[in-house]
DNA sequence: CTGAAAGCGCTTACAG
DNA sequence: CTGAAAGCGCTTACAG
């Protein structure tokens, strides 16, 4: 058996609770016996015992992590890893530590929200998605549990602790940029239409075309979800529409490549026929031919303000709802050219 | 407060003893009051207390993983959410979730590692790496705590279970291949030395070499460490050699393709004046320009035993040591010619 | 400044 | 087949 908090309290001829005052390093503690406490401690080699602690304290001091379904979307996409990141260093920095969801289904990972936070695994969540009519988040929403989301909520928007980019206006921003360079055909291949980052995105495209009196065009919209590998054959329909686009906005920079492998195939040109931009700014994309002209989002302040939000949320329940916009960055480079 | 065990009691007329035995489906329980007991579980919303339970039976069911360090290695490369994919897919099985490291340095992840095992946050722990000289490993293997390792352990190798790939046949048959196609300056870019699996396969490097009686260069060797991007500087060195190699071996693909890039900019066309070949088998690889030739090492394989074996160390301390290997595969695409 | 006692929410011999 | 009691390793009022 491991040493225990008894152990100390008999070498150091001292009572459990003063081993236990001196952990806490409480100040009516004298430094004599704390000195003599740490030595015992140190000397036996005690390390104390996590799972009693949170008992007694109800608390855990570990984050949850909820990834949309481990099979797809998150381990596939760059961005999990370089949030993950984010998260990690805020929740070191308070001494947090992270337990991840595991389920391969939405009902798997669903159950097991509600173990981990009822079970008191976890002190709080971090959902690194939002989608539409989520379950998870309208449990957690009605269960008081710390959480905070990385995207936008659809629903309780307001009293949802989130961090998000400006979506809406990156879109926008991205496609006036390509109008500006006189395109006027501009595909847009988002994710799935059930994450709000996609709708999002959308929404901001269609306020650039508006904006600039472009017709909208529902052929030029392609929306498959995020996790799956493009489809080759939605490129080939795109491209073989009375008027192709001039101009496609992928939402991820390996998508992109692999859309831009698939042009190259059609014997179609980067840029020189048709022109790509691009989300995430992948560590890749400035050494790839072409270099890819993409949205640097900031995934790690992403991860780095959600870690906050939630943590604020533990520290005080009555801690008002944040919301926290990190900005973006057009990175302009070889993949788009001017008409 | 949340429903206890004694609320279920209560409510269903039973003691507390008795509703603990039925959420472990006691057979020693009659039917009918296992039914009236999760009839009134399922009615109040109970959840068991993971704190509670696992501070009697000693247990935590979760898998602490390890990562060499989050600032740099793990998480830009793609290795790592492969294998969490795999690792994450065992352990849900066994119904296990996963507690990862988050220090940013060897000592705060050495410090993280003893107090979570000391501290029974978890029952286990999983080394994402192997290392030369590496303190956590040796702590592990010290202290009698369930462990396993993705890559061959420098010391005790034989005590101590792990998976991993022939990186020695590994890089013998990628050099094979090269010679085979008529190449014989074949430099060879790995991760850092203090790395097992950057040894080995340099050992399989020279093993060919030399079997192919060609002579070892030092000079083609060029050893950064895994995490850092590839420094232009060694690629230009490289290729400014007396005899430049016409092919190269790289570690990663995205590395590969960075070194690609460099070369480019020299006017070095890949592969008309030199081969280059790598590991990891990214998803992107087949797409851009050009395919890679690499080597799939299976790596959400490489996970899943990875967790299988310290999940058999867990459910019996006495289960006998296993080291697995792992097949990898060659996988020939444009990225090499014939000379 | 320190200790004895109760309790966090469970499990598990021991009895019956 | 079921219950009363002890205990897992801590923390924290309450006393002194």
């Amino acid at each position: 058996m491991a040493i225990t908090i008894k152990d100390v309290a008999k070498a150091a001829s001292v009572s459990p609770a003063t081993v236990s005052r001196v952990i806490a390093d409480n100040p009516r503690i004298s430094d004599d016996t704390k000195k003599k406490v740490r030595e015992t401690m140190k000397h036996l080699g005690y390390y104390p015992n996590f799972q009693a602690r949170n008992l007694v304290i109800q608390k855990t001091q570990t984050i949850g992590i909820i990834m949309a379904d481990s099979a797809t979307l998150a381990f596939q996409n760059p961005f999990f890893p370089e949030v993950l990141r984010g998260i990690s260093s805020r929740a070191h920095e308070s001494k947090f530590g992270l337990y991840l969801s595991t389920g391969a289904t939405t009902e798997e990972i669903y159950e097991e929200v509600i173990s981990m936070t009822q079970g008191k695994r976890v002190d709080g969540i971090i959902l690194l998605y939002s989608r539409i009519g989520d379950k998870i988040m309208e449990y957690l929403y009605n269960s008081n549990i710390p959480f905070s989301v990385v995207g936008r909520p659809d629903v309780h928007t307001d009293s949802i602790s989130y961090v998000d980019n400006d979506n809406v206006g990156n879109a926008r921003e991205v496609v006036n940029y390509l109008i500006g360079l006189g395109h006027q055909g501009i595909a847009y291949m988002g994710g799935g239409l059930e994450y709000v980052v996609s709708l999002d995105r959308l929404k901001g495209y269609q306020n650039a075309l508006e904006k600039a009196s472009l017709s909208f065009d529902p052929d030029l919209i392609v929306n498959q979800s995020i996790s799956v590998g493009l489809e080759e054959q939605a490129v080939r329909r795109l491209m073989e529409l009375q008027k192709p686009p001039t101009a496609i906005v992928t939402h991820d920079d390996l998508i992109a490549y692999e859309l831009i492998s698939y042009l190259q195939d059609m014997k179609i040109d980067v840029p020189g026929d048709v022109s790509v931009l691009s989300f995430n700014n992948h560590s890749l994309s400035e050494h790839l031919k072409p270099p890819l002209s993409t949205v640097d989002i900031s995934i790690y302040e992403l991860g780095i303000h959600a870690a906050e939000l939630v943590l604020e949320k533990i520290k005080d329940r009555e801690a008002p709802v944040r919301e926290i916009t990190v900005p973006s960055r057009l990175i302009e480079r070889g993949s788009c050219r001017s008409l």
